[in-house]
DNA sequence: GTGAACCGGTGGTCCGACCAATATTTTTTA
DNA sequence: TAAAAAATATTGGTCGGACCACCGGTTCAC
C-alpha cells in the first residue's frame, strides 16, 4: 500500500550557481556576514570562486529576489537583514541552519500551522462549493492507490482552494515545502496510515454538512496527534 | 507632524530584466500562459526581445525562484501552476492582476491579518523579553519625530519579534509590502494619527503586563476599527 | 522488436568587451 | 578656503558569440 519511499536525495548534480547561492546564503542567514555589509564584487566574487562572472551575476539574482541581499548599480551588493524584510521563502534556511534541525524555529511552524490550518478548514466548511465537494470526494475515497503522503497533502491543498481565500493556498504551499520530506517517514507507520483515512473521511463529512466549528475542530485533533507522533518519532 | 508622503514611484528607470519579469509574470499570472506550457526558448525569447541571452536568463532566474516556472536543463522551460506551489511572494501579483486592485483578494489579507496579528500580540504578552519591552518603549513614547506610518510599522516589527516565533516575522514581512503604499494614505487623517497613538500605548501596556488577553484584544480592535476606515477611503 | 548510437535543440557556463550608474578624487571657482 | 564642478575609478548592467552538458527523438544495427 505505502509506497517505497525514496529516501536518497537526486544525488545533486548542483549547478553552479546554485553552489554559490548556497554558499552564500548560508552565510548570509548565520550572520557570518552582518547586515549593511558589503560583499566582494561580482568581479572579486567570480575570481575568488573560479567561475564566470555571469554565473555569479545569476547567483546573485536569485539571493535579491530572497530578499537577502541588495544589489545597487554602480556601488555594490550588501547584504540585508532577513528579518526585516525576509519572505517566507527563508523558513527551509532557518529551520536548518547549521545543516541541523533547530528544534525551536520547527516548533515555531508547528505552532503556526495550529493557528492556520483549522482555520482554514473552517473557512472551507462555510465558503466550499459544490465542485469543492467533489474533488474532495474524489481524493477521500477513490485514490487508493495513491500514497497516503500525496493524498494528505493533496487534501490539504483542496481545503485550503475551498476556503475561499487563495492566501491560504499560497501559505499551505510554504508549509509542505518543509514537512514534505517528513511525510514519508510519518506515513511508514501503517497506523498513521489507517488514522489519516479516518481523519479524510471525518473532515470530508464536516466540510459537506458546512459544519464549520466541527471542521475546525477536527482539524486541531488531528494536528495536535500528528504533532505529538512526529515529535515522537524524532526522538 | 505627518511628512509628506512622496506617492509617486521612484520613477523606475527599470533595468531590463525586470521588465521582462513583469511581462512574463503577469501574463502567467493571469493564466495568458497555463500551466504546463511551454514557453519560447531563451534565444528565441532574447531574439523577440531584442536583449541579449544573459538578460533573458536572469529574467527567468527570477520566475524561477517565485516558483513560476520551471527550467528543465536540455530540454526547456515550463510554466507552473502558482496555486501548486507558488509562495506569499505572489501576493502582490494577485492582488493586483490586471493592473487593478483585486478586492475580493485585498479581503483574503485582511482576514489573514485578521487571524494572524491579534495571535501574534497575544504571544508577545506571553514571551516578550526586557529588551523586547524597551524597544517597544522606545518607539512608543520616544519617536515623536518619527512619521506615524513608520512609527506603526516598526511596533508591529517589534511585535512579531517578541512573540518568539520567527515567522511570525516573516509573515508580517509578506503583509506590510502589500499594505506600505496605503498607510500614508491612511495616516494623512489626523484622526487616525491620533488613535494609533492611543493603541500604541495600550498594546505597549499590556505587552508589558504581560496580560496576552488584554493584548490580543486590542489588536482585534484596532484591526477592525482600521479596516473600517481603510474601506471608507478606498470607496 | 529492441537496444545502442547518433543528432539536433535546449539550458549552463565561459570569455571579453562596452555601457550606465555611482563613488571618489581632482580641479576649478567664488 | 570652502563649495561647486569636472574628471576618474569602480561597480553593476548589457552585449555577442562561443562551447559544454543534458534531453528527446531518430536512426540504425542486431
Amino acid at each position: 500500500m505505502i509506497k517505497a519511499a525514496p529516501l536518497l536525495k537526486p544525488l545533486s548534480k548542483t549547478k553552479l550557481y546554485e553552489e554559490i547561492v548556497e554558499q552564500l546564503k548560508s552565510r548570509i542567514i548565520r550572520r557570518d556576514i552582518g547586515p549593511g555589509e558589503k560583499i566582494p564584487t561580482e568581479r572579486a566574487l567570480a575570481d575568488i570562486l573560479q567561475v564566470n562572472r555571469s554565473t555569479v551575476r545569476e547567483a546573485l539574482r536569485k539571493l535579491e529576489s530572497l530578499d537577502l541581499v541588495e544589489i545597487r548599480h554602480g556601488d555594490g551588493v550588501y547584504v540585508k537583514d532577513y528579518l526585516e524584510s525576509g519572505s517566507l521563502e527563508l523558513v527551509h534556511e532557518i529551520l536548518f541552519k547549521d545543516g541541523l534541525l533547530d528544534l525551536a524555529v520547527f516548533q515555531n511552524l508547528l505552532d503556526l500551522r495550529r493557528l492556520l490550518v483549522p482555520e482554514m478548514a473552517w473557512c472551507a466548511a462555510k465558503n466550499r462549493t459544490e465542485s469543492d465537494l467533489s474533488s474532495l470526494e474524489q481524493i477521500v475515497f477513490h485514490s487508493d492507490d495513491m500514497p497516503m503522503d500525496k493524498r494528505d497533502k493533496r487534501l490539504h491543498h483542496i481545503i485550503a482552494r475551498a476556503s475561499g481565500n487563495v492566501l491560504f493556498v499560497l501559505l499551505l504551499n510554504a508549509f509542505t515545502r518543509q514537512t514534505d520530506q517528513y511525510y514519508n517517514l510519518y506515513f511508514k507507520d501503517e497506523r498513521h496510515v489507517a488514522a489519516s483515512a479516518a481523519f479524510h473521511k471525518a473532515i470530508y463529512e464536516a466540510i459537506r454538512d458546512r459544519d464549520m466549528v466541527r471542521a475546525k475542530q477536527i482539524m486541531t485533533d488531528v494536528l495536535k496527534a500528528a504533532e505529538e507522533n512526529m515529535l515522537k518519532l524524532m526522538k
